[in-house]
DNA sequence: TCTGGGGTCCTAGGACCC
DNA sequence: TCTGGGGTCCTAGGACCC
């Protein structure tokens, strides 16, 4: 019998954030997502202010003020670091490992012996080796171990584990479950379900399987057969090939210029080229887009998208701006105020295993525009992002950057921002 | 007067996830 | 003044081909 567990560090960023500011214990934290537009994360006692998922920051104000809130800018070095450490912990002591996401993973436990001593372990180990706290679900299949870990997060009295399998009562779990809690169904099923009288995730598993078929397609039917404990979706640790990079921002302010939305797509191909590159990859075309703010409805609204196919795959840098502007101009309507832009980079392949075809510049020509990536990605990798650019891009300061004024250090990846003894308060 | 059928590829749109 | 960013998958429909 399969059997899985989900690891879910419980208020990921927010915990991460109060690793270093001790003195934040017990305070309620939240985590502003990119231009601190809204919340995404939020520590216990900020969930208990009421402050909802998702809320804007600026309507929160007064009580991030008024409660003592502890407010940060989101800090993906650090995040990114700490979730590092918190899965070789998990490595170390599980047969096998899918990270699922920055703050989640899910063990393949089959076969083994006490699987709920094991994850009890584990808790311990991650907490002491990191100081990030975890909830653990432990279940049949991974949709079940989802819905496990929630258990765990929210009764204390379960010290972080529950086991789904062996519970003497799972259909009283599932009946305790929204519908919309269920991994696979989002809000718009789950309003579609509930209209149906569909209220929890027993109800949902009970439902007739060509109805479910029918109107969530596959994926809500496997959803529905994980519920009921048939294993439809293994543990994999070998990450899926990326099928797409993007990089798009929210702009600080709205964006009528069309220069200023070059610099800025100019910017975003820039940082999706050297993500291509990291990966190893090259791209066969480039998606841009520009979007006006979706909550001004006195605005004029316009949606722009343009494709362009590039001559072969590549991961060189000007020839992705080139396209990118290029599809600019089709993206672009003068006489509207854009809020977000996006380049997305598509068709990607891996840059070792390319075939040769007859639009193939000369070996040596690509030879040399490999070298000058190398060199360029070397340098901002020395000297930080954006050390050596092109001249297009731009320096900072420019109106479409996004806001970003409480980010705390990068405590744990840069030299500059490590914590110094005695200076570290909360 | 009559207008096949099957396959593939691409894209847009919609749903989901963290 | 002020609402994130980065991904995935499925399906339907059209273009194209034989």
């Amino acid at each position: 019998m399969p059997l899985y567990a989900l690891v879910d560090c419980n208020n990921f960023y927010a915990s991460c954030e109060r690793l270093f500011r001790p003195g934040l214990k017990g305070k309620p934290v939240v985590v502003l997502s990119n231009n601190d537009g809204c919340v995404i994360a939020r520590s216990n006692e900020a969930k208990a202010l009421g402050i909802p998922m998702g809320a804007p920051a600026f309507q929160w104000e007064h009580v991030f003020r008024k409660q003592g809130v502890a407010v940060f800018s989101s800090n993906y070095a650090l995040y990114g670091d700490l979730s590092a450490r918190v899965m070789t912990v998990l490595e170390d002591l599980a047969p096998r490992v899918e990270v699922y996401s920055i703050d989640e993973a899910f063990l393949d436990l089959s076969g083994v012996a006490d699987a709920p001593g094991l994850c009890r372990k584990i808790r311990a180990r991650v907490g002491q080796y990191t100081g990030i706290p975890v909830s653990i679900g432990l279940a049949r299949t991974k949709t079940l171990a989802k819905l496990a870990s929630r258990c765990a997060k929210k009764d204390p009295a379960l010290g972080g584990v529950f086991d789904l399998a062996g519970c003497p009562d799972p259909e009283a779990i599932l009946a305790a479950a929204e519908v919309g809690d269920v991994w696979g169904i989002g809000p718009r099923h789950a309003k579609r379900l509930l209209s149906r009288g569909v209220r929890t995730a027993l109800d949902f598993s009970r439902l007739p399987a060509d109805w479910v078929r029918k109107e969530m397609t596959v994926v809500g039917l496997q959803t529905q057969m994980e519920l009921k404990g048939i294993s439809c979706l293994p543990v994999s640790s070998a990450p899926a090939p990326r099928r797409s990079v993007l990089c798009s921002r929210s702009f600080g302010q709205l964006v009528e210029d069309k220069e200023h939305l070059r610099e800025a797509v100019c910017a975003f191909a820039v940082r999706a080229a050297e993500k291509l590159r990291d990966a190893g990859l090259e791209a066969q075309a480039v998606q841009v887009f520009t979007l006006t703010p979706r909550h001004r409805e006195e605005l004029p609204q316009h949606q722009g998208q343009a494709t362009v196919t590039l001559p072969g795959p590549t991961n060189f840098t000007p020839d992705i701006v080139a396209a990118t502007l290029r599809g600019l101009d089709e993206a672009f309507r003068q006489g509207f105020a854009y809020q977000k832009a996006g380049v997305l980079l598509l068709g990607l392949t891996p840059a070792s295993a390319r075939q040769r075809s007859l639009l193939d510049l000369p070996p040596e020509e690509r030879q040399r525009q490999r070298a000058l990536m190398a060199v360029v990605d070397a340098v901002n990798r020395r000297h930080g992002r954006g050390a050596l650019r092109l001249a297009i891009s731009s320096a900072p300061d420019r109106p479409w950057h996004m806001r970003q004024h409480r980010r705390s250090p990068r405590y744990t990846t840069s030299w500059d921002e490590l914590p110094r003894i005695g200076q570290v308060k909360g």
